[in-house]
DNA sequence: GTCATAAATGTTATGTTATAACATCTATTC
DNA sequence: GAATAGATGTTATAACATAACATTTATGAC
């Protein structure tokens, strides 16, 4: 079969038997320059579904399109900015309403929140459960979700070493993404 | 010589050949419950003192006294409780003097800013450049700040194998610090 | 179906964190 | 002592987030 990669942007024939839409649309950490995006976001909101219906919580109306919007970007969003483009066309949502969408879409490993700029991103990986490792370009603004084993464990090992109990973490690096650090 | 180690609590008796006041006065990671914390605050004064006349900034009262209330306390401090502290006897300070002062300490490295708290902590080994590593404990809010070269080596290997670039991190790891685990 | 309940959303107000913009003061250098 | 850079003062506002309570909507028991 024909296979269309969303983020490297090439098409190559993939014989059936190595069938993986997962694999093959979320391969790369950092998405092709003008690469076809509103295949990200339809491929996310199918494993939103897919998630919702398996953890049986509701995917509603309000949390779609809250979603939808943050997976209108590769960069962050921040609350106000998803607030502003959900009401864009005459909507007339409270950021109650937004923030209470995204608790739920965190609580549900959807989006991630990035603290060092108070904005959320889509997840790359949903349903397993993680705390993301974040690659942020502070050029395009661009962010990369990756997932090191070696880097979680690392960081537990410093952390029980120190007589502490890690129960969740953080890791956000800032720099230059593989597009920006050629200019 | 005795030597008292604020942060364990033990006086020893230390041959004078060994004499390193920084590493006797800042050698655990979590300080002792009921330690001299003042001493804490005097020596950070003092570091501070010398990092600045070393780099050749200044120190001005406004910039000390925002440090030595930070030092108040092992638990992080947001900017306006430092604002509240600093304006307890009856000075009218605005929150742009605390955040400007800030700014000057976390640009010479004297404290750092916990992204996941919006709150502001001593920095425990000033004068090296280095984004730190941080445990906070969710119970007590007692932080500690680490240095692991495995934890940077190990993300700044992860950032570059995906062809990025760092130029800063942030690691901040949640859970229970070695005395709020037992309880 | 309708009642009771829980879940979700609506609404208003406010709390918290941080910065912009410009005026004034202070230290330093020549 | 005039010029300058650096620091601080002052006012206003931007940006981010939650509290508290009212209303609506979905769901299951009967």
């Amino acid at each position: 079969m024909l296979c269309y990669n969303i983020y490297s942007g090439d098409t190559i024939a993939l014989p059936m038997r190595f069938f993986m839409p997962r694999a093959s649309a979320v391969s790369a950490d950092f998405p092709q320059r003008g690469h076809d995006h509103s295949a990200c976001g339809s491929h996310a909101l199918l494993e939103a579904e897919a998630v919702c219906r398996s953890r049986q919580v509701k995917l509603t109306d309000l949390r779609r399109k809250v979603l939808e919007t943050i997976w209108e970007d590769h960069a962050p969003m921040g609350a106000y900015d998803i607030l502003a483009k959900l009401n864009a066309e005459g909507e007339r949502n409270a950021p109650m309403a937004v923030y209470r969408a995204l608790d739920f879409l965190i609580e549900n490993g959807l989006v991630h929140r990035l603290s060092s700029l108070n904005a959320y991103i889509g997840c790359r990986h949903p349903g397993r459960s993680h705390s993301g490792q974040f690659l942020i370009c502070s050029q395009c603004n661009i962010v990369a979700e990756i997932t090191s084993e070696a880097v979680s464990k690392t960081v537990a090992r410093a952390a029980t070493s120190r007589g502490f109990k890690p129960s969740g973490e953080i890791v956000e690096v800032m720099g230059l993404c593989p597009h920006c650090r050629g200019n």
